[in-house]
DNA sequence: AGGCTGCATGGACTT
DNA sequence: AGTCCATGCAGCCTA
């Protein structure tokens, strides 16, 4: 399909062909997406007169449900123009058109930026903070609310497309003022709404409002722009740390980002939470906005009660797992320890004396160590205050101090409520409240990011591109502490999915247990995992009985899927494997490469052949245990009918997804796909006897109409059972026959016939070697 | 054995 | 290329 010109052909834009934007929701740089209401899945939408879209009248099909999406959202009327006949065009179009743009005005007087989302819910912000786009290099925006300017300048403008990386923070990008300078308006905002979950939050309109003000009034103002990366922030800012608050400019909170129930109203900007910078100009270009201490106005006001004491928000920090773990070892941002706290020549440090929220003070050991040529700072000791707490990885905790008597105190905001639901209670700051009630506003700039993480920080599973910055410090144990609360049930899903991993033993019948409504299988053999399970639930419960369905597993990833971790999300994320090196053949860095045809039965590459050596000493190890094993029935059968407790150590299982494994104990490693035609333990008529290195299990689930595949334990015993070389043969591998007959008595066969516990880890470690 | 300490490592980010 | 910082881990300490 050949790109199209913007429906109007004023523009000039090209507009993406129709495979490029219907591959899926994945995000391209200068890309944003929209959710469809009814299957929550993201379309996506490119950056308007870059490439979009635009079928004959402005609509387009939610590549999932096919569902027609209104091309609207609260980003892109700042280039469209919704026309009555349902079609869009661009500002620059509609205005060259003389479209009447009262259309969308008259929608923003009723409640603000009003307009209709591809849900067709009503996205609205105050007329304040009327979307207006300049051309692309230069901004100039005037009149605000209380007349004072802001200037845009050219390097820092919001169209910058060079520049603005407003997906940074996946957030919306919003003007300030309330009239378009800019008529010919078709700038390019890059910007992505938060994708990939299925949220309520992910239709939100997050908001990302970042403005200097300079001290001197009537001055114009240079504001970095409404959305502009931190770095850009971080320049510009500096200009104006010594500024004052400007209440007055905080924006309102569109509508459709405060929780039901919250009526909008004069004070709602009070709640929109503030990042700001750094209050003393030594740090001021070294600080990173993401360490800049965020307050609502309402906290603000909670803290300027009536003591006399002036708090100074020094910096803030998202506890990362290593922080809030039992180390209790805070690692502080450098720039914030050296400029915030006491200067430290020896790393042994000082004792810190901090407040916290109930006004006990802490002791804590501030001290540093050298790391490459630099210092790490961290507070030691912070376990039984982040514990009094109840602090987590992703909360935040605050720094302060308290002036004049320059007491340090910390505060702290709970993930769970730092967005929302803080909102809704306006009582983030409470906490840090509890220290003063007068607090003087130090003289600072406003850089405020309104929501910046309503929405985006529930990505749990998909964190976008935007939030890899702040992902990357708190790690994926944070990612779940960011999860609101609605999201529990995205976690409950994905211990449902957990569940469905888990098979029983095929020796043994579990037994029911009941726990909430929920019926357990009880197994008295350990659960293998990769094989389906049942999960069911009362019919007093959710529900009432789920079977195994391949499509709950669409959600895995394809390695995800089959590993065990999988069992525990958080932990699968976080592996970083740190130490793996190319070359590294555990079972985590062989994960074989999707795409099929990559490999070929006859690979030998590294990953093949520790695949195929991996099952070859599967096969040895389970004919050795097996055959002990029946020895023990037979032993125990003399004794008792007891089963016998090993049956399951090692199982061989053939997951929905023709995924191979192979269980040791709890272990379950994946050994390969089966080909989609064959059966690698099946019968000879279908089994084409290889290994398919590559097949997608997805897609091969899509392809099988049966759903699982499953093989039962005795034909595995049969399997195990036979000589190895009639197995190879039978099954293709008959390089590996020579293979072992060359490495027979020399490395593999002892160790196969080793220690069961380790075993792999033995082999892992030993081929890793010899890679 | 388990906890603690100090350092090393490496990914992410900045310059 | 340099820097930051989250985290792993070896070695030491302590119960």
């Amino acid at each position: 399909m050949e790109p199209e010109v913007c429906m109007n052909g004023l523009c000039g834009a090209l507009l993406a062909a129709e495979g490029d934007y219907k591959k899926g929701w994945a995000l391209r740089s200068g890309g944003f997406a929209n959710l469809c209401d009814k299957c929550g899945s993201a379309y996506e939408q490119l950056a308007f007169c870059e490439v979009f879209h635009l079928d004959d009248t402005g609509w387009r099909e939610c590549t999932s449900c096919g569902r027609r999406l209104h091309c609207g959202c609260i980003a892109s009327s700042a280039f469209l123009e919704l026309l009555d006949n349902g079609g869009v065009s661009c500002i620059s179009c509609s205005s060259t058109l003389g479209h009447n743009p009262k259309t969308r005005e008259e929608k923003t007087k009723e409640t603000g930026i009003s307009v209709e989302n591809s849900v067709g819910e009503t996205r609205s912000s105050s007329i304040d903070n009327h979307v207006n786009v300049g051309n692309l290099n230069k901004i100039m925006l005037t009149k605000l609310n209380d007349g004072e300017e802001l200037l845009i300048p050219s390097e820092n403008a919001v169209a910058s497309t060079s520049q603005m990386k407003l997906e940074e923070y996946g957030t919306t990008p919003m003007s300030l003022n309330g009239t378009s300078e800019s008529p010919h308006a078709a700038g390019i905002i890059k910007y992505r709404e938060s994708t990939g979950l299925k949220d309520v939050y992910g239709s939100l309109v997050q908001t990302n409002l970042t403005i200097g003000l300079s001290a001197a009034p009537g001055k114009p103002v240079l504001c970095p722009s409404t959305a502009v990366e931190e770095t850009e922030l971080n320049k510009t800012f500096s200009s104006f740390q010594q500024g004052t608050w400007s209440r007055h400019l905080l924006p309102k909170v569109p509508k459709s980002i405060l929780p039901q129930g919250f009526n909008a109203n004069p004070g709602m900007s009070s709640q929109i939470r503030v990042a700001r910078p750094p209050v003393e100009g030594r740090v001021k270009n070294q600080l990173l906005p993401r360490y800049w201490p965020r307050i609502t106005e309402q906290e603000l006001q909670q803290i300027s009660g009536d003591s006399n004491a002036t708090i100074v928000p020094l910096f803030e920090k998202v506890l990362s797992a290593s922080d809030a773990g039992r180390i209790g070892r805070l690692v502080l941002p450098k720039a914030c320890a050296e400029a915030y706290f006491p200067p430290i020549s020896q790393p042994e440090g000082l004792p810190l004396r901090i407040q916290d929220v109930k006004g006990k003070e802490w002791l804590f050991q501030f001290r540093f160590w050298p790391n490459n040529n630099s210092r790490m700072y961290v507070l030691e000791g912070v376990t039984p205050c982040i514990q009094s707490m109840q602090l987590q990885a992703g909360d935040t905790v605050t720094f302060s101090r308290m002036e004049p008597e320059g007491k340090l105190l910390m505060g702290f905001r709970k993930a769970s409520t730092s967005t929302s639901l803080q909102l809704m209670k306006g009582s983030t700051y409470s906490h840090l409240s509890e220290f003063s009630r007068n607090v003087n506003l130090p003289n600072g700039d406003v850089g405020w990011h309104t929501n910046e993480q309503l929405g985006s920080k529930l990505m749990a599973g998909s964190f976008p591109p935007s939030e890899k910055k702040r992902s990357r410090n708190i790690g994926s144990k944070s990612k779940r502490l960011l999860i609101e609360s609605q999201d529990a049930l995205e976690i409950k899903h994905t211990w449902e999915e957990s569940q469905d991993m888990l098979f029983p033993s095929p020796l043994q019948k579990p037994s029911v247990v009941t726990i909430e409504d929920n019926e357990f299988e009880e197994y008295e053999e350990p659960p293998v995992f990769g094989k389906g399970s049942i999960f069911t639930v009362c019919s007093s419960g959710r529900k009432s009985s789920v079977s195994h369905k391949p499509e709950q597993n669409q959600g895995y990833s394809g390695i995800d899927a089959q590993t065990p971790s999988t069992a525990e999300p958080s932990a699968a994320i976080t592996t970083k494997h740190p130490r793996h090196r190319p070359g590294c053949s555990c079972i985590v860095c062989i994960q074989p490469p999707s795409g099929k045809g990559k490999h070929n039965p006859t690979c030998t590459c590294n990953v093949c052949m520790t695949v195929k050596r991996r099952f070859k000493t599967l096969m040895l190890r389970k004919k050795k245990r097996q055959s002990e094993h029946e020895a023990k029935i037979a032993e125990k059968n003399q004794l008792t009918c007891g089963p016998p407790k090993e049956d399951v150590e090692v199982s061989i299982s053939v997951t929905p997804h023709n995924q191979l494994c192979y269980t040791l104990g709890h272990k379950e490693v994946e050994v390969g796909f089966l080909d989609n035609e064959s059966s690698l333990l099946g019968s000879e008529s279908t089994s084409k006897g290889h290994l398919d290195l590559n097949i997608h299990p997805h897609r091969e689930e899509r392809d099988r109409a049966n759903g699982e595949t499953r093989v039962s334990m005795m034909s595995l015993l049969q399997v195990a059972n036979l000589p190895l070389e009639t197995y190879l043969k039978q099954n293709g591998l008959t390089s590996l026959i020579s293979e072992q007959q060359a490495s027979s008595g020399s490395q593999t066969l002892p160790q196969e016939t080793g220690e069961t516990g380790g075993g792999d880890e033995e082999e892992d470690d030993r081929l890793g070697d010899e890679s």
